[in-house]
DNA sequence: ACAAAAGTGTTGCTCATACACCCATGT
DNA sequence: ACATGGGTGTATGAGCAACACTTTTGT
């Protein structure tokens, strides 16, 4: 059956790293390893690659084991290989990075994985190279969302521009002008506006907006320029 | 020794996604396979992830073997990982890209491999999936060169502006107005001017440019914008 | 009436593009 | 002297950042 000569067989992993948006902070979704080693740590949810799935397939079986959540926004980030990156076997883990509406969220599974979201700068220690993973990732978020459209994934279906305004700044954990911030993103032409208003936030209250998912598509690729700066930014 | 349950074991390999620039064309090298499957076909170089090796090593190893060379600059590309990727057996594949001096590239090792230098536009048919690798890689060199000064990593220590004008316009298959096109790369402060010119391609003579590597180092990450309208890139 | 957040318009300036001529040299 | 490619300067316009006041409404 096997064409090669024999090579020794290494265990291949998935790990997702999971973004959401409380409205106010970036948080990550990690989970209580129920197994050892490292029984009891905090971790990423992950798991190994099936002989018959791919790693995509991978990737969005663990995602739903967690979060009940099928459909959203989810990329590869990069392979982890180090040799001794778990210290018990040799197991070489692909990394995603996944964006989801943290309402949409099923909490009832959390407490089956002893799940939480944690803050970004309040990320617990993790078993193995998960900390480089989530840091990576971070990097990672930070440049794309500069260049691309990408964060709508973490809101819900109708969201305001204050809020996503709050988005922009919780991640790039800056101040921005509204007045420069709501002509840029309603350039875009990728927001349609509602015809009512989020008024828990403030007394006047502020219009709500949804995606316009065919604009959204069209122009994913599409170079924006929504951050005052990027010169900041440190990835690829 | 193994701590997790068992899991069918699943191969890894590394590929080598390794590209040069002769001065007027950005070329790919290829090998023709010496061993089945697929004896005799066109085929990225690549290899068998060794238990003691990391991902990095392992690309390293296949393009030293390949080319001589080490040190170049090189990242992970993508993991692939279709189930039936490899028709014969169940193998998972990190790819890496490299940028290397094709002058430096050893034409002696090439014979052992029946290695080519093939134009962008001109790629046979590959096997696998190797021929989506090479259009991810294009793709992604082609995105990360319009904001970060990779190019030169293509070209020799001492090169001329009118070269490396020819090196951008060959990789976004377009033409710059030269003007433009000088004081844009002048203004980043990356380049030290020589004493000596190249006198091959012209009568008067072009100045050469060696890299600044420290502010090279330094400024890897600023945004540069060294493309007119960046706006058809397609990637990530 | 006042506090709190939403919403809107203008100006100046920087930076990118477009464009034309002179320079140095080999033949 | 002329042909070839190298090298430089300027003017115009688009787009970004900086900035202040009015609106709405709940208390």
């Amino acid at each position: 059956m096997t064409k090669y000569a024999q090579q020794a067989s290494i265990l291949i992993a998935v790990d997702c790293i999971i973004f959401g948006f409380d409205g106010d902070k970036l948080k990550l979704l990690l989970i209580q390893r129920g197994i050892e080693p490292e029984m009891h740590k905090w971790s990423l949810m992950g798991g190994f690659v099936q002989h018959n799935e791919s790693l995509t397939d991978a990737a969005d079986h663990i995602l739903k084991k967690l979060t009940g959540l099928e459909g959203v926004y989810m990329e590869q980030l990069q392979a982890f290989g180090e040799v001794y990156r778990d210290p018990g076997d040799r197991i070489i883990s692909i990394a995603y990075f996944a964006l989801i509406d943290i309402h949409k969220y099923e909490t009832q599974l959390s407490h089956e994985y002893h799940a939480e979201w944690f803050e970004l700068d309040q990320v617990p220690q993790l078993i193995f190279d998960h900390n480089d993973m989530v840091e990576m990732a971070r990097k990672k978020l930070r440049y794309k969302a500069a260049l691309h459209p990408i964060l709508f994934e973490l809101l819900p279906e109708k969201f305001t521009i204050p809020q996503l305004q709050s988005l922009y700044e919780g991640i790039y954990d800056s101040v921005f002008d509204k007045r420069n911030f709501s002509r840029k993103i309603l350039s875009t032409g990728l927001l349609i506006k509602q015809k009512d208003k989020d008024k828990l936030n403030s007394k006047k209250g502020a219009f709500y907006y949804m995606l316009d998912i065919g604009k959204y598509n069209e122009n994913f690729h599409a170079f924006l320029n929504l951050i005052p700066n990027p010169d900041h930014l440190q990835f690829v």
